[in-house]
DNA sequence: TCTGGGGTCCTAGGACCC
DNA sequence: TCTGGGGTCCTAGGACCC
């Protein structure tokens, strides 16, 4: 393992409400809570004010509410995160050309690789190695405040695991050095699940067994912790607990896989507007599909029935795909087989084993021969049925980006009874003044989210 | 007012093939 | 009387991560 620790794991602090509280000046040192507000919504961040109350992500929403009632609740702007999160990735990709982003707020780099490389083989001490590689990772932290005003905190480390631990432990606003040569020692007091890949049921698994801290893992054993967890995992995870690990930084991985799916505010138990929801979800997967200018040979279909019991559903044409009617058509196959008595909550509709190129696809060819030439089978027309939530309501969500044509840009608060509350402010404003509108009001728009840094010049 | 959405990797059994 | 063995593909489910 390298004796110098040119690997980086960098995250961002509560990625998302950060963002926002960038965006909006009167969030700032407020608890702000972002993810799904609707009945069955999850929190996806909390800010560290809102963390105190006890919020974190994956809570249920309402959950949530009851804990903070006081924070702001807001919906995704997912757009502002990526432009967001280019930017940082962008910076990252100046260090080197080995960078892995594992989501939008987090990624590996290997500094090695990099215009550093040479000046890092260079160093003559290991210590002398680190300190350059910790200079190195406090400019990245100021780059990137003074690009978009958002902190990170970043582990350093000889590998990606001991990075991503060192990471987490610099949490929030922080820098943290992992000695190489140290790692078992950091790891030995640490409870199993502060390793990555060890999760509720692993660490369960292991507690039976007497396992609760990395020390006892090391002291385990291979044998024990594969008869425990299987082959791959415990072997994996009895590496993990010696502090060994050689992954190599991987950059631009191609997806294996493109899904959507949508959990509903009620239940459905209608057979038709399920396949008619199918419908939907197959057109916006193929969407994605396309875009990414893949195609794809399996069609998973997934139902989460009403108890919370979930299943799939999969079937492998004959060759990879990106039409939308094959797709749907597999999909709709594929909900016959399941049985949706007491409803269902969620569907979802996914594409794998993906396929680089759009070759001749002849397996949408042939569906449309048969379809033609073949018994005279009445394909159900998709008609855009009326959607019946009212679309004024619908218009205005809370965080969302709007203009008026006489105040300027703000955000929208809040909507109801045929109002929306607008604030009116922007990154590089003061806190702004709220306003009311109809939901109707001709004067106010949808805009898009403005870069936290005003643009040069 | 319980439990999102988008992914990855692994396992295990059966089919199928040589 | 006594079952072969291994590789690969497909399907379903589960754990885990952010």
């Amino acid at each position: 393992m390298r004796t110098v620790p040119s690997i980086i794991h960098l995250d961002m602090d509560a990625f998302f409400a950060a963002v926002e509280q960038a965006s909006k000046p009167s969030l700032r040192g407020k608890p702000v809570i972002v993810g799904g507000l609707g009945g069955r919504g999850v929190v996806s961040t909390a800010s560290y004010e809102a963390r105190r109350f006890g919020v974190h992500s994956a809570m249920p929403m309402a959950q949530a509410r009851r804990l903070c009632p006081n924070a702001a609740f807001l919906t995704g702007r997912f757009d502002a995160y990526r432009a967001n999160s280019e930017i940082v990735m962008g910076l990252l990709r100046e260090r080197s050309p080995l960078v892995e982003p594992l989501s939008l707020d987090e990624a590996f780099v290997d500094l090695e690789a990099g215009p550093y490389g040479p000046a890092l083989a260079a160093a003559a001490t290991p210590a002398e190695g680190a300190q350059l590689v910790l200079a190195l990772a406090e400019d990245l932290r100021a780059d990137i405040v003074e690009r978009t005003g958002l902190t990170a905190s970043v582990g350093v480390a000889g590998s990606k695991l001991m990075a991503k631990i060192a990471s987490e432990q610099a949490k929030p606003d922080g820098l943290v050095l992992i000695e190489p040569g140290s790692e078992r020692a950091v790891l030995a007091p640490m409870p199993v699940r502060a390793l990555p890949g060890i999760g509720p049921a692993t660490e369960q698994a292991l507690r039976r067994a007497g396992l609760t801290t990395v020390a006892d893992l090391a002291e385990a054993g291979f044998e024990e912790l594969v008869a425990l967890l299987g082959k791959a995992h415990g072997a994996g995870v009895f590496q993990m607990a010696l502090g060994w690990d050689e992954r190599p930084v991987v950059p631009d991985r191609d997806a294996k896989s493109v899904s959507v799916e949508d959990t509903f505010e009620v239940d459905l138990a209608d057979r038709d507007r399920i396949l008619h929801e199918i419908e939907q979800l197959a057109a916006r997967c193929v969407r994605r599909l396309r875009a990414a200018g893949r195609s794809g040979r399996t069609v998973v279909l997934k139902v989460r029935r009403f108890d919370f019991s979930t299943l799939t559903r999969s079937e492998t044409l004959r060759g990879p795909t990106d039409d939308a009617e094959v797709i749907a058509a597999t999909a709709r196959r594929l909900a016959a087989q399941v049985d949706v008595t007491g409803g269902v909550r969620l569907l979802g509709v996914g594409v794998a084993q993906l396929a680089d190129f759009t070759q001749e696809d002849l397996f949408a060819q042939l569906e449309r021969e048969e379809r033609e030439s073949g018994p005279a089978v009445v394909v159900e027309e998709v008609v855009e049925e009326a959607v019946e939530v009212d679309p004024a309501a619908r218009r205005w969500w809370p965080g969302q980006d709007v203009t008026h044509r006489e105040f300027g840009p703000g955000w929208v608060q809040g909507s109801g009874v045929g109002r929306v509350t607008v604030r009116f402010e922007t990154p590089y404003s003061g806190v702004g003044r709220v306003r009311t509108f109809a939901v109707g009001d001709g004067e106010l728009e949808a805009s898009g989210a403005l870069p936290l840094r005003p643009p040069a010049g």
